[in-house]
DNA sequence: CTGAAAGCGCTAACAC
DNA sequence: GTGTTAGCGCTTTCAG
């Protein structure tokens, strides 16, 4: 492989000529470049990164913290279409990405300092907020600089970009009151996710503006099992069959519950109403088609990584954070009280 | 940030002492490495990647080569459960993983050699296989190590991993034979990717070995598109209404078939029987459930990348594939033929 | 506008 | 078993 030695000789010139041409440096003279770069183009010239990070100090490259829990990217679009949003933009901005999987909260740790200690990345993109993450205080510490996919605890001292989950729920669910419900049955996940946490927020919202009592036991916690939800979903409705509707923090989870209620021979929406979040694309295919939000998740990836790419060039002094519009999608699975 | 020379001088020995500990060097007194590991732990030492990856001119890390359309990735698990296997045997071996995402095949194979000849990977993981593919011809040029996860045109001259699609799928096919259809359309994808081809293949041998005859106008291709899979299927099943069973090359696309053959006011599987590929998750939620085929992707990841670190340390001499074991899961989607 | 020289942080002969 | 030295390929002062 050719270095820029090699360039340098055949096109006559020092090898700092060389950098300033590949660098687009300013006061280089246009001859010279153009001989240079014909010379890199005959010699099959590619410039080193690695030994350009080595001196630059960084290394134009942003790292992926993906969450570890399979359960999570259950059937879920969301890593694809994340990754995409921001692939896109790294691509643009001439940035790498480096995945950083993991197996485990104390693994995803250690796996995260390392990247971050052993100089391989500039900066982080933390695909999850979770409540008292010591991730995030540990990279406080080594002052990388990072931006959260999701609205972290400490809301004033970091970086985050997310949907406005409580006013998206607090909306959908207000639809929901519109068409006559009242007592409405919810399904959330682990409340260590601070998304759920939101969207459950949005739906006590709903009810007190809206003058309804809230019922705690009408919310039930599921996990990413859809045997579990479809389950928990027929105990729920067995104990309180007044529920007319039921509010799912995810759409995946809105399937088991779907699927619960026919099994106990209710009809959606006719007996029971269901509402969805995040507009998985299947949510459209099935019987009903799933009246949910959707959260714009490919801009969601290209925000955050706009976001990091300028906190790491530009350093700002203040923490800020964005919000990315949310649109709710209104399809068959939901009808009016029927009292 | 310390260096070496800062461990070096804190513990009152040479850089290359220091080196050595750090690279487990056998010929090292346990006092000396102790006092020096003493001093790494104070000082907060970790070494430089970058620097190490100079000098040894390798940077231990594997290009990820993702499929670029959106359309594929639709509500598939497929990459977050592929990305999973990988990480879990990287993270092992100590090999980073950069994620090579893109637009379109030109940009695809720019940038995938761009990381190639900037010396930033080792080695490359391709997820997907594709006829006719210039990206194979380039990186061989370049020497780079690379293995295929699926398999490639030229069997006999790339390292691959794949799970035997062509017998697995005559097995599902067989299996629907075994309850009587014996005309049974077939729903695939582009055929530019050989997976398809082969499940295709599969199914005409299935039928060929049960002296069943093969006719090309019960095959329809779609796209990621469900939509449209609905359409083209309601359109076959309008055209040949003696079909009596459909197999779908995907499970997502099965999900599409059923929902035509519904809107046919058909019952699956009184009256169609479905199959689908792949195994995603939803395909035990839907009803009536999917009966189709476990492709363990996992297994497929992490088997590429056990070989992918093979080839890049060992450099074999012969090119080598590997075959991950399918199971066929048998649900509620099919019945017998009833005349 | 261009060249010489130093150095990024680490490893690897080569000495001793 | 440990230190000295050179150098991986590039950028960047500093001269001129």
């Amino acid at each position: 492989m050719p270095t820029i030695k090699d360039v340098a000789k055949s096109a006559g010139v020092s090898p700092s000529t060389v950098s300033r041409v590949i660098n687009n440096h300013p006061r280089i003279s246009s001859e010279t470049k153009k001989r240079v770069e014909k010379s890199m183009k005959e010699i099959g010239y590619h410039p080193n990164i690695i030994a350009r990070s080595l001196v630059k100090q960084k290394t134009n490259t942003l790292g992926l913290v993906m969450p570890y829990s399979t359960e999570e990217a259950f059937a879920d679009p969301f890593y694809s279409e994340i990754l995409r949003g921001i692939g896109s933009v790294a691509q643009n901005k001439e940035y790498s990405l480096l995945l950083i999987t993991s197996n485990g909260m104390k693994e995803e740790l250690e796996v995260t300092l390392k990247a971050v200690r052993s100089k391989r990345v500039d900066g982080l993109l933390i695909l999850r907020a979770r409540s008292n993450d010591k991730l995030l205080k540990e990279l406080k510490k080594l002052k990388t600089p990072f931006v959260i996919v999701g609205r972290p605890e400490d809301e004033k001292n970091n970086f985050w970009v997310n949907n406005d989950n409580i006013e998206s729920t607090k909306k959908l669910v207000e639809y929901l009151i519109g068409l006559g419900h009242e007592k409405i049955g919810v399904i959330t996940g682990d409340s260590k996710y601070i998304v759920y946490k939101d969207r459950l927020e949005g739906y006590k919202r709903a009810l007190e503006d809206n003058g309804i009592e809230y019922n705690p036991n009408y919310i039930i916690q599921t996990t990413g099992h859809h045997g579990l939800t479809t389950k928990y979903t027929k105990e729920l409705l067995e104990s309180y069959p007044k529920l007319t509707a039921i509010f799912a923090v995810d759409d995946l989870m809105a399937y088991g519950a779907i699927l619960g209620i026919k099994e106990l021979g209710l009809k959606v929406p006719g007996d029971v109403s269901v509402v969805g979040f995040n507009n998985n694309p299947l949510s459209q295919l099935i019987t009903p088609s799933l009246t949910t939000v959707d959260i714009n998740i490919f801009e969601l990836g290209s925000t955050a990584t706009k976001s990091l790419i300028n906190i790491i060039n530009k350093e700002p002094t203040e923490y800020y954070h964005e919000i990315v519009k949310t649109n709710m999608i209104i399809r068959d699975s939901c009808g009016g009280y029927k009292g």
